[in-house]
DNA sequence: CAGATATATTGAAGATTGTCAATATATGAA
DNA sequence: TTCATATATTGACAATCTTCAATATATCTG
């Protein structure tokens, strides 16, 4: 960045580089928030069991899921117990099936989150 | 979902699950795309880099970022790497220094691809 | 109750990721 | 050329993630 020589003695100091910058327009704890939930989206399974439960909201079972992807029971139980923990879905346990669906105050709230990050980003 | 029983002979079919649907409003390679995208924004010190760097692009330089993030040189130039290497961010070397700078219209295009994915969650 | 089905959990194995010390490469200064 | 600095790369290690077979649990049926 910008040097950091005083001029004042003959002492070589760094020049033209590694001014320390006050920075963080994000707090730790909001960036490691961030973080978690892009990781709970970014897996190809993950994002197709969101999107099929988005257009089939509580009419969903496991083994429908199962059906339409390219995993095994207990991988689709897996993510979606990532899912459910991670506060984006929602099963209801109806007779023998438990039927999931997306908790779409939760999505937007991921999405808000997104969004303010790229604004961020943006405001340069 | 729905059952599958034809009511017309007395085997015993399946009743009250797994009737596949046809879904997939998203492509394989659409999905698999986004998740590498989110995968590559998906950590705390990228997430930080990019921040940074939105602020001051153009004129940050390698020890800039390594004084303001919690990681040993080596780390920095990893995730600078897989920013570079997935177009987010530009590095050009000015003399000793290599000045990094966000990549606006990849990262706006990110953000389209996002926005579009949640979208489609919501048209349901 | 016993048998069948749906889902969850456990445990293991392999793959991927994140970090850093050591080292290599590139640039500038003397 | 030799030294110092900036950045990248390599290689190793630990941690985390992904998947699945095996098994456990829960529900329904008879």
């Amino acid at each position: 960045m910008v040097a950091q020589n005083t001029d004042q003695d003959s002492v070589k100091l760094r020049v033209g580089c590694c001014t320390p910058f006050i920075d963080e327009p994000l707090t730790e704890s909001e960036v490691t928030h961030l973080a978690e939930t892009l990781s709970l989206l970014a897996h190809p399974i993950r994002l197709r069991i969101l999107a099929i439960l988005a257009r089939h909201a509580g009419h969903v079972c496991v083994c429908d899921l199962e059906a339409a992807l390219p995993v095994k029971q207990p991988t689709v139980s897996h993510h979606l117990r990532l899912l459910r923990d991670g506060g984006l879905i929602e099963g209801e346990r109806r007779g023998q099936w438990i039927y999931y669906a997306i908790h779409r105050e939760a999505l937007a709230r991921v999405r808000a989150m997104i969004h303010t990050f790229f604004d961020q980003l943006g405001e340069a």
